[in-house]
DNA sequence: GCCAAAGCTGCAACACGTTCTACCTTTCGG
DNA sequence: CCGAAAGGTAGAACGTGTTGCAGCTTTGGC
């Protein structure tokens, strides 16, 4: 009895942890795969295979293939999200802090060209089974341009909630022209640093 | 010889003429099955079938569905252009002039939405093959938005590129939200009215 | 005139996202 | 303990964008 043989039920079970295995797996499958070819290598019986799962199992999880890279881009902005908590954005006034936070962001998705390409393609598809995981990963990104608006002080962001809004659109759409070859990387951070600058000076 | 039998040699000659309107029959075709079903009912097949031409035609006059769309964008861009140029926005301040732009032009799109839909769709696409017809669209969006700010006279336009990138950029991404069905229509014409207040009251 | 090139046609074939079928195993409420 | 529900597997099958092919006609330079 010294070790509870049934803890608590509590505990996920076998089973469960099996099928979030396999969740992890298959994200994983796919952000290799993006990484090496960009949207096209992503073919999902590929994935299927290299997550060692069935066809199916694919589509029970995941019902699209657009769903499946927008929930694998929504995991890599979160953690992005997490490394910059760890080190915040540098900068005196919230301009600077933002254009930090994009040139930074910038910097790492320009690492990864085609995994970039892949979900970024996958993120600005209409396919409406995608929308939850397209809202997530909105949502984290003008999370992330908040914080770095507000040097982790303050309080009313919500004055500025026009500035984040457009800031967000003008990131998507450098993103997508950036992805479909219409602007160069340094071109999409002027166009980003320019954004911060006109929608911050001379405000707050 | 009162009726020149050939008459210069530099009328285009019945060939020509005959390639003109099959490639015009093809942009008519995808425009109808656009505003009827929106992206997925526009079936290279039935492009083909609907312009009477034979389907490797199609592929030879455009070399993917998506540059097909996008050259339909681009020809319905331009008759908004020309619209424009008749009745000219209305409105005191570059802010206002640029508002009443966005707004009409929303309005327009929003009443074929399915054609929008497809439109947009295509235009986000990565397709290489599309970049051309891409850009042409993306100039005349800017041109619209440059004629705009200033109103028919002026010259000092250079001063407002920047404006002018990221103002293109909004409206990219709130179309592209709207058929994603992130943003509702009323939310897209207030994201770029915003814009436009943020980026040009209280400059020039 | 003649011939190569350009442009068309009709149709077969292929690739890949997606769906469907048939069947098996584990989990869990009663 | 039982039976239904949930989650998996293997694999066939379908739809649609795209490519390839064989042959025809028109055009334009020589």
């Amino acid at each position: 009895m010294t070790t509870t043989p049934t803890p608590a039920a509590r505990v996920p079970g076998p089973r469960a942890i099996e099928t979030a295995a396999r969740r992890r797996r298959l994200l994983e499958a796919a952000s290799e795969l993006a990484a090496e070819g960009g949207y096209d290598a992503v073919q999902m019986r590929d994935v299927a295979a290299k997550a060692e799962v069935a066809l199916g199992t694919l589509y029970r999880h995941y019902s699209s293939k657009d769903q499946l890279l927008v929930a694998a881009l929504a995991a890599q902005a979160s953690e992005l999200q997490r490394r910059l908590a760890l080190r915040p954005p540098r900068g005196a006034t919230p301009a600077d802090r933002v254009t930090d936070v994009l040139r930074r962001a910038c910097r790492a998705l320009e690492r990864e060209p085609h995994a970039t390409a892949a979900m970024v393609t996958a993120l600005s598809s209409p396919d409406p089974d995608a929308a939850a995981a397209k809202f997530e990963v909105y949502a984290t990104l003008r999370t992330i341009i908040a914080d770095a608006i507000d040097g982790h002080d303050t309080g009313d962001i919500s004055e500025f909630d026009g500035v984040l809004r457009v800031l967000g659109h003008v990131w998507l759409s450098t993103l997508s022209a950036w992805v479909g070859g219409m602007l160069s990387g340094p071109e999409m951070t002027a166009d980003l640093t320019a954004a911060a600058h006109l929608l911050l000076d001379g405000r707050a």
